[in-house]
DNA sequence: AGTTGCTTAGTACGAGTGTTCTAAGGTACA
DNA sequence: TGTACCTTAGAACACTCGTACTAAGCAACT
């Protein structure tokens, strides 16, 4: 990526600080008067010049709607991708990074640890941790998600809801457990999968 | 920490999203439009209402500048363990708190796209990422652990690292790739696998 | 029916804000 | 010295935005 001048080095800085800390962006006239500059027309042309090497963005014309492109600051670096077969791939050098604290930030999520091996073929496993977020209506869920849904006499598991015209299906993702098929209002689904946490032992 | 009423949690669910994709705060008349609503008041009146419950808050007269407060400490709700087998486990009451960030929030960690399927048997798949941790030597690896290793020839894979006194092998767990057998000197480990985090499209 | 309390509609105002324009200042280079 | 180019100053404009205010709607209760 293009480099920058010291003078937008200095603002991207305080840039970054700033959102930090306050969690929202500056006007042009505070960063004016940060950069101890008495007119908003070097900010604009300084931030413009920051946008067309791809550092920031905004929305024109809207206060404060400013955003950093590639925050240096939470998260672990994502170096490229890997190939399970054997082909090469080489290792990026640009710094994506990835924070897995907003990775599932979504409103009502919620977190369950699995135990069984029901949805192994879905490569979800004993001691995963599924990343769930809240259902209240049946009808939130689509044919084919993994839900947790809680079935009288089931209990509450973890399986694939498929829809047909008079009843529902849960299906387990391993052969050895059968299918559940009861009536739409004998099922309550919690939850719908978003996401899947493992933690490797060493 | 005290409730909020469904109107005001419609609200609260909407801007986490709004901030979460857009990276900065709407205006009150954004709001306005999203709860189809057609006068800023009751906005005004939720907001209030909210930052006095301490889920919210923001800087008076200054546009675009309110932020979610997190007074849970960050991290999404342990609710408790699901069984993906048949057995009924309760939904524990205590909620322990999961933080993905510090979840791996390990020393020299980087993070790898995963490609192909020769993991497959250990439930990593295409798309995964995984979690590794920095290797400056093979001596750091142990016996079956996965690993990040370069070979001439192969390029860089995701295997599974077993040693013999002469030699080292690399093996898939996908019975469709051979083991690859090496000396010591002929390969260069990279990382050790921590963890592998999935995202599920919706 | 009347009262009370809360929510919503609608409007208005002033300050904040992004943007644009012209002019002045400064620097590099011929 | 002169020219070209970029940066800064300063002002002005139009629009956005937070805020305040009044009136109307609405439900619960007396």
């Amino acid at each position: 990526m293009e480099n920058l001048t010291p003078v937008q080095k200095e603002l991207y800085d305080w840039l970054v600080q700033y959102i930090n800390t306050n969690k929202h962006s500056p006007s042009i006239r505070e960063m004016m008067k940060a950069m101890k500059l008495r007119s908003p027309a070097p900010i604009q042309s300084r931030l413009e010049k920051m946008r067309n090497k791809g550092y920031i963005d905004w929305t024109e014309g809207q206060a404060r709607t400013l955003r950093i492109l590639q925050p240096h600051g939470e998260g672990i670096p994502l170096l490229g991708k890997i190939t399970a077969g054997g082909l090469v791939e080489p290792f990026r050098d640009e710094q994506e990074k990835i924070d897995f604290g907003s990775f599932f930030n979504l409103p009502n999520c919620y977190v369950l640890q699995v135990v069984g091996d029901s949805m192994i073929e879905d490569h979800i496993t004993e001691g995963d941790y599924v990343i769930m977020q809240s259902i209240t209506s049946i009808q939130q869920a689509k044919d084919g998600d993994i839900v947790a849904a809680r079935v009288e006499g089931y209990g509450t598991t973890l399986k694939k809801i498929y829809f047909s015209p008079s009843k529902v299906s849960l299906k387990a993702s391993n052969p050895k457990y059968a299918p559940i098929n009861v009536s739409p209002d004998q099922i309550q689904v919690q939850g719908s999968l978003m996401g899947v946490c493992r933690l490797h032992q060493k």
